[in-house]
DNA sequence: GGGAATATAGTGTATATACACTATTATGAA
DNA sequence: TTCATAATAGTGTATATACACTATATTCCC
């Protein structure tokens, strides 16, 4: 029997990335929000008033992605900055768009974190979740 | 005692997916390519000559995604296409050059695959990858 | 052969992601 | 107080990803 070493540990968990994101945007899809766009809220409303640097960090995401995630939101009207000119710290918090579209978006967010939740088992979705984050810490 | 359900699955899955898109990388390093471009390389060689709607299907992508990582791996000289002015079907294949560039990565994809099962266990990197290949089905 | 249906490829636009680099504000020590 | 160092933000460029749409080639039926 041949060895069949060829499946490739990174590309698998690239694509089912993609694949929990389709179901997250798909349960979101009536807020007009992508799952990325629902946690950059949902951390600045927990944090606000938050400069960038702050909220990369607690998103673990580098802060120059999340620049330009941002701007996304700043053009929905959904975020504002209330720094005041000449600083360099930016103030973010939701507007209240923002905080309706947050609203809105919520219950659907928890509908998916269900289905995954029916779909895997308890259990093995707890499992899944640790070893996703030692697998994060294998970088750290 | 609170319950804590905030954590989101899918952000989760997309940030343990980077991380180990930084290990892979990080080995391939000095064979030039990402994991992406080795990925592609790789398909191509073992199904060439291959025309891009079956190569995405195989490698589990949008067509429309693999058309512009093609055309990186076409600048650097990597790959050729063989088909006849006027066709519409392509023929994929590896050039000298690309084949001299999967051989020198092919091992430091080995290594990062080692790696990945020294840290997790073989019966752990197994189940995970099991349970990855369930999760890519819940959205077909 | 001609035209409908299908297969195939590519573009525009958008989100998601990071690294190298630049720019500017804030801070702290001499 | 001034100047070096920190902190903070943003841009250019690159890869990764897909959807809606367009364009062209292929096929197949009448």
């Amino acid at each position: 029997m041949k060895k069949e070493s060829s499946a490739c540990n990174c590309i698998n968990i690239r694509r089912a990335a993609q694949a929990v994101t389709e179901i997250y945007d798909g349960y979101l899809a009536e807020s007009g929000l992508k799952i990325g766009q629902f946690s950059m809220l949902k951390h600045i409303n927990s944090m606000s008033p938050v400069n960038v640097s702050r909220l990369a960090e607690k998103m673990r995401l580098d802060r120059t992605t999340l620049v330009r995630g941002l701007k996304a939101l700043e053009n929905e009207g959904y975020i504002s900055d209330a720094s005041e000119k000449g600083t360099r710290s930016r103030r973010l918090m939701l507007t209240p768009e923002g905080e309706k579209a947050l609203e809105k978006a919520v219950p659907l967010w928890e509908q998916a974190q269900r289905y995954l939740e029916d779909n895997l088992g308890t259990d093995t979705l707890k499992d899944f979740t640790a070893l996703l984050s030692k697998i994060e810490s294998l970088t750290n």
